[in-house]
DNA sequence: CATTTGCTACGAATATATTCGTAATAAAGA
DNA sequence: TCTTTATTACGAATATATTCGTAGCAAATG
């Protein structure tokens, strides 16, 4: 099991990959530049380094390569999640769930949701 | 409302200061020194930075500085936290709140505090 | 009074992350 | 065929974070 640890950048890129399931370079480059300001290079440059750290792999398709996630996002979230609890809340899922739910204006089909979810935790 | 984004160091340190309420450089590095292997002037040097970047507020005291947060940690906590919902989970806190209690087995006193808490936000 | 101890300040080395320019190359188009 | 275009690779500049050595100083100790 990969334990990974994504830069902002590099999550950034993350999320588009796993929203589109895969991507080129250029595909990924264009929806950051809707988020922000940023040449192509750049973008080039992080999918680069984050095919050599193991947090994409990639498939050359004619000129350019397609790129995939090694990782799921949930699977990411989870370990992403795992750091939180550790560092910010002392190791207590329950109280970063609290916290969650005390902050955000979840709506009820929401906090429903959750109950529900509780149920099945049983 | 002030904005923060401490680093990881910076966390370990303003944990320690959180806990006591207060601390010194000593206070702080020796808590630090008993998790990682690190120098006393390495522990200086960060909480110098955080004082200028407006993390902690300091006091001296004879001859050192007695510092403590400039922000609560349930005020820090909720900032890091909306930072990774957005981030990490597109906006949904319901969508972290699920991953937490499904990663994370938590005891049934927790998920009983959690049920609680729930009926409170009705 | 001289020495040791414990503190701050600060510069510098190192590591990591981010950004972009330039070169090489191959495909597409005139 | 010649030129433009789109792509990768790569080096380098910049920014940020981390770590520590050294100097200066004052208090405590012998």
């Amino acid at each position: 099991m990969k334990n990974i640890k994504p830069t902002e950048s590099e999550l950034e890129i993350l999320n588009v990959i796993w929203d589109k399931g895969q991507a080129t370079v250029r595909d990924v480059h264009e929806v950051l530049e809707t988020q922000k300001q940023s040449g192509y290079t750049t973008t080039l440059k992080l999918m680069q380094i984050m095919y050599e750290k193991g947090l994409l792999e990639r498939e050359a398709s004619g000129k350019s390569h397609v790129y995939k996630a090694t990782i799921e996002r949930e699977e990411a979230q989870g370990q992403m999640l795992q750091r939180m609890i550790d560092n910010v809340f002392s190791g207590s899922a329950s109280q970063l769930v609290m916290q969650a739910l005390g902050h955000h204006k979840s709506t009820p089909d929401e906090l429903d949701a959750i109950r529900e979810y509780l149920k099945t935790l049983e």
